[in-house]
DNA sequence: AGAAACACTTGCATTTTGCAACTATTCAAT
DNA sequence: ATTGAATAGTTGCAAAATGCAAGTGTTTCT
């Protein structure tokens, strides 16, 4: 388990989530509500589900997401970002950014997806208040 | 070439430096002053030459970094951050910052590293002016 | 009672990564 | 001028990660 090639804290970072899925997983539980299994696997990246597993399995190991039993299902599992998960919100907003800035993007993406990323700060905050009333109700 | 997976902004620039070593490369580039295939291949995190040389071609077709021949020797090629290189800067800060917080990183790290991570807006500003000079000379 | 929804698991093919040895040219020292 | 080290890679093969399609065992819905 513990197998780091360096302890720069960037390097430690990326072995977290420095793969082409990791990211993208928290990206859709920030942006696009997204709590469940089965509101995951509909990406438009088109994730696989033994990734998914993988990858939700990898993220709670690490602590960014919790995993819990729904009280109105039992067959659904719901899937809430931790507050180390909510605080890569500005990885994600310096990704989205750069990509919207050099990137040919589509621009029928969500409008307020762009507010998010040009907002600034002050967006951001409002963006992480809102992520910690939805995702760390309980405990 | 153009496979993509979305044209969500976030994606897009995942695929381009959502892997292991690109952002590894690029902070060496940045923090370490690295700019030749040798001083690259010294990390910490011990990078193979093949794939040093793949993503180093990768990122210069993305247009992230330029190869020239090193004037002084006739074997060496001087690899540069372009602009849309320097401006993963936001990003990479945003990953130490991330990383110096949740995760348990070497503190014998060099302190200059540190500064760039806490000192916020007008450090990153001049860090960038810095790789500005450094790497867009010519031109 | 039967069908659909749910979160996976499994097996296999493909792709990516990692490792170690090797190459061809040029530089630097004798 | 010759030789050895340094340069930026290649090459071939093994190991690991990813991708794909089908299957599993519950639970919920109709």
């Amino acid at each position: 388990m513990e197998n780091q090639k360096s302890h720069c804290p960037i390097n430690l970072s990326l072995e977290i989530f420095g793969d082409k899925w990791s990211l993208l997983i928290i990206r859709d539980m920030m942006f696009a509500g997204k709590r469940y299994f089965r509101e995951l696997l509909q990406s438009d990246e088109k994730i696989a589900t033994n990734i998914l597993t993988d990858r939700l399995a990898m993220l709670e190991l690490k602590g960014i997401i919790s995993k819990a039993a729904d009280p109105n299902h039992k067959l659904k599992y719901i899937y809430s970002l931790t507050k180390k998960g909510i605080e890569l919100l500005p990885i994600l907003a310096a990704i989205g950014t750069w990509g919207m800035k050099h990137e040919p993007y589509d621009t029928s993406i969500p409008s307020h997806a762009k507010k998010i990323m040009k907002g600034g700060k002050p967006v951001l905050d409002e963006m992480k208040k809102h992520l910690a009333k939805q995702h760390l109700k309980s405990k």
